[in-house]
DNA sequence: CTCCATCCATGCACATTTGCATGCCTAGAG
DNA sequence: CTCTAGGCATGCAAATGTGCATGGATGGAG
């Protein structure tokens, strides 16, 4: 067991099944893997993955291994973020994740903020919906948009959130001279259905399509496909949108910055919440009805 | 943080305080220790050691390093043993430590009937009264004389024993001739004192010299430098020896055989146990007064 | 059935890592 | 004060580890 790295390799072979996907995941070439995993099995003294056509099969041996590696790891990982956290540079690399569309509307505000005050600062932003793990340090920083901080042990609110229903400028006449008439929806893939809160005041109403992003469906409403519900945020800092009566304001989740509690007193982060959060208090009436 | 033996390295290096120790106990050169926490350094962006005149001193962040990469080592550690305790071939590597003057009077022949029954075991003896570290695995398996089973997890014990005074062939007849006369002891370091249980019978007496080795004390009881103190077997197996009334036999801590709970179950650590555990059985009264 | 996309093994050349030899520095003994 | 032992840095050559290119095997799509 001389070679901490092998360990590390056997762990990534078996989450990625492959020689190509564990060497991607390490950024190295898969032949390097197989080696190591030779030379890995070499130590052990025992076969820990059957070779096969579609894969490396891990036996019950290398089953064992990945348990006790993963716990290698997460003491690796929380070195790595204790070392970030105490880190007191306003120089070097910070990472945060956001939502595109909050970084489109307000975000790119702060970030540009930030790196005036900061510019020694190396900043990289993930935009994306996904939950970045910041356990694994995927980002220092995330803005989430949520009912809870998530997997994350601190956090703060930055503001509470409405959401309305929004539509272009000729929807939006229709449904003010003509409100009985049908009135078509865009909505979230999933949701899949027309708000019920809407279905008192305007019932004749259906879903006509669904997107998985809502980038595409900001883009439908602007377009006048139908009524969008979305953020009071969003409908209001986007073009051609108007706020449509069909759907009162109704609660939505809140804006939150989380972080791990190890990285969450590092110079860095702390300097990025110092202009976060003001700048979300200053601007709290965009958020809400 | 790409590198975990960087990390393990710098583990060793706290440890041991200078590059040529941290090398040694790695089994490495000295200049690979000294590259390897340059480039880890490097990696983590901070000083982890002052380059002293007598050795590197470690940073706060060095500790807090040594703190997670600890943690790292258990794992790796408790997966070393894991995989041995899973080990159900009769064959390979098995270590087990005991003291010297045992394996002398006793246990070489439990020894020689494990190596003739499974010879394709590669058996390593580690004679030495130091408690080896069973969670390192610097032995599966030890043969101990102690009050508990000490740090492993499991334990046997082999048998209780009694200790008593032995002399050489003059010192008995002169004890029984002559017991007024004063007697010599001879003690082990530390202890250091005539045993009071010997001083009502045999008030005149007083220690002639300490030994901090026990092969060394029974040569010396051998050749006739006076009475000593000694575990029955020990006495009544060596030549020359006879047990003299000066102390009554006294109780004595036990022999155990221990292991890691872990390490317990393995093939190997499992038939040795198998020939040791009856031999004792039978040859109880030799321990016993 | 054939083609193609994946996946793995292996030989060879290159890159990196390591060990060794040398030299410098400091602290402590004589 | 000198001398020595222990500790560290660095240049060079050998050993080791790595990437690339090629070839073989398998399974699913057309």
């Amino acid at each position: 067991m001389e070679h901490w790295d092998d360990l590390k390799t056997a762990l990534h072979l078996l989450r990625g099944g492959t020689l190509a996907a564990a060497a991607q995941s390490l950024g190295v070439n898969y032949t390097t893997v197989a080696r190591r995993i030779a030379r890995l099995e070499q130590a052990v003294g025992e076969t820990l993955f059957e070779r096969l056509a579609d894969g490396y099969q891990p036996t019950e041996a290398a089953r064992l291994v990945g348990e006790y590696v993963a716990r290698m790891e997460d003491a690796q990982l929380s070195l790595d973020r204790r070392l970030k956290g105490r880190d007191q540079r306003l120089s070097g690399s910070l990472v945060i994740t956001a939502p595109q569309l909050l970084i489109v509307t307000h975000l790119a505000e702060v970030i540009e903020a930030f790196c005036a005050a900061h510019p020694e600062v190396d900043l990289q932003v993930r935009a994306t919906n996904d939950l970045l793990d910041l356990n694994r340090r995927e980002a220092d920083l995330a803005i989430r948009i949520s009912e809870t901080p998530g997997d994350a042990l601190m956090g703060v609110r930055l503001t509470e959130q409405a959401s309305a229903s929004f539509a272009n400028a000729d929807w939006a006449e229709r449904i003010r001279t003509r409100p009985a008439d049908r009135i078509d929806w865009a909505v979230y893939t999933g949701l899949g259905a027309v708000p019920k809160a809407s279905l008192k005041a305007y019932p004749n109403a259906a879903v006509k399509v669904q997107f998985d992003d809502m980038v595409a469906l900001v883009g439908a409403a602007q377009r006048g496909l139908g009524v969008v519900r979305m953020p009071m945020f969003l409908g209001r800092a986007t073009p051609g949108l108007v706020q449509v009566p069909v759907l009162e304001p109704q609660p939505y989740p809140s804006i939150w910055v989380v972080g791990h509690k190890d990285v969450w007193p590092s110079a860095k982060v702390t300097a990025f919440r110092n202009i976060l959060v003001p700048f979300f208090r200053g601007r709290r009436a965009e958020f809400v009805a």
